[in-house]
DNA sequence: GAGTGGTCTAGACCACGAC
DNA sequence: TCGTGGTCTAGACCACTCC
């Protein structure tokens, strides 16, 4: 990485320095590396560190970069692809593999936004279970899934072992009894919460890719679920089945032209 | 909105602004409405303007709060939901809105990269039409859809008048005789860049929804479509036809738990 | 203890919109 | 001309990781 000064243009100091830094993290350096710390990097380009820290959350934001305190500032890894299509991907039961993990279950009365959202009674009893997803040993994702008990009426109840994870997975052995019609999905950017962030190990705020996927079963809502996907290592892929498979595009050809 | 002291807690200063300033926002503050400014708030709350700032950048990234300079910090619409998925949606000549509206079109042989992407040979001539896609009357997205020749090579030609806009609608109403198989997508999160902002009418840095589809034809990839769409006002739903038509869910299922 | 990124401060000046 | 958000500075201290 070289000492460029930064010659006088009028966009703004740090989205040229993003520039200079992202050509420089393409050429000069490999995956998982580390680059020069944050107080070099600013007395090389002759900048406040504030300033070189505002072009690096941008990289950051961008998937380029990784930032570990106490350890450095690493060229992250290309995103994962991950599939959120098939109905096979969030419902329990479908995949091959297993990607989510139960962590616990709620059982509570619907609250005013969540009997709206489910389409029931207030009041009615909910199941929460929280699930978080697995990709390559690492946690990519963190689920809530609002089942309203109507949804389960018609299933043959499950006992279980009455402790929070287990609770879930019996509810989650329930749906698998379930015809699914169809699903509806709507993806937003958000930033984690607290629990979430936890859960992805990441600190509050990391930004987030929201999935919001409508359940429907008999031609009513059967299920909600809420998934916080990171934004900085996933890509979500929709992919249907029998078309071309073609190397999964990178961001690369965005950049290109 | 009061003025509240900040109470000593472990968390970061900015994260515990964001909580009280977005209950604040959610419960004395309409559509539209503009907040006190960033001076007189950081004073209140006994925080740098740095630090305000920072709390004020997680809620314009959750699409809560919208920034104009010379004017003041407004309180966001919530997103609108942006149809991505079905067929007529990307594809010329299928909806019945007039959603996209061609601005020009390049020809240029395919660059390495692109030719990847594609799945052609480096240097076949390839087609790449702009185009914007307008949401009552917002700008929302910018896409620049990649067709190689030989995708074309079946279809009767059309006489463009030769300007880049016409010759972009030449192209979009051969593609329209195209049967397309199926299509796949992926969705990740982006900065734009220079030109993409200038079209959504953001700065450089602006985060987006990036949104690349591969459409086939014939078993073979027929064009590939990179579009990016604006994080903060759009949520972009994948819906399927003939299931339960719920209300969309807003964000607020999130934040009930 | 040394080095890293994370947070925070108290200022300054600029670019833009409204008047 | 004034008020707004946008950018930038030069420091300080903290939390974390590694040795």
């Amino acid at each position: 990485m070289g000492t460029a000064q930064l010659t006088a243009v009028p966009e703004p100091k740090y989205w040229h320095l993003r520039t200079v830094l992202l050509r420089a993290i393409d050429s000069e350096f490999a995956t998982g590396e580390v680059i020069p710390n944050e107080r070099d990097l600013s007395a090389r380009f002759g900048v406040a560190r504030a300033t070189l820290r505002q072009a690096l959350d941008q990289l950051e934001l961008e998937g380029r970069l990784v930032r570990r305190r106490g350890i450095g500032t690493l060229v992250a890894a290309p995103r994962v692809g991950v599939p959120v299509s098939r109905r096979e991907e969030g419902w329990p039961g479908g995949g091959p593999e297993q990607s989510w993990q139960t962590v616990d279950c709620a059982i509570a009365p619907a609250t005013e936004q969540l009997a709206a959202a489910l389409n029931v009674p207030v009041g009615e009893t909910v199941y929460t279970v929280r699930r978080v997803r697995l990709n390559q040993g690492q946690t990519v994702a963190t689920e809530s899934l609002h089942v309203p008990d109507s949804a389960l009426a018609s299933l043959p109840e499950i006992r279980s072992a009455g402790s929070g994870a287990d609770e879930g997975r019996a509810v989650l052995r329930r749906l698998e009894r379930l015809t699914v019609d169809g699903e509806s999905r709507a993806v937003e950017l958000g930033v984690a919460e607290a629990d979430e962030a936890a859960l992805l190990q990441r600190p509050p705020g990391t930004p987030v890719l929201v999935v919001t996927t409508q359940f429907a079963s008999g031609g009513k809502l059967a299920a909600l679920a809420v998934a916080t996907y990171r934004a900085d290592t996933c890509r979500l892929t929709f992919g249907e089945t029998g078309l071309v498979e073609v190397t999964p595009v990178a961001g690369t050809v965005r950049t290109a032209s």
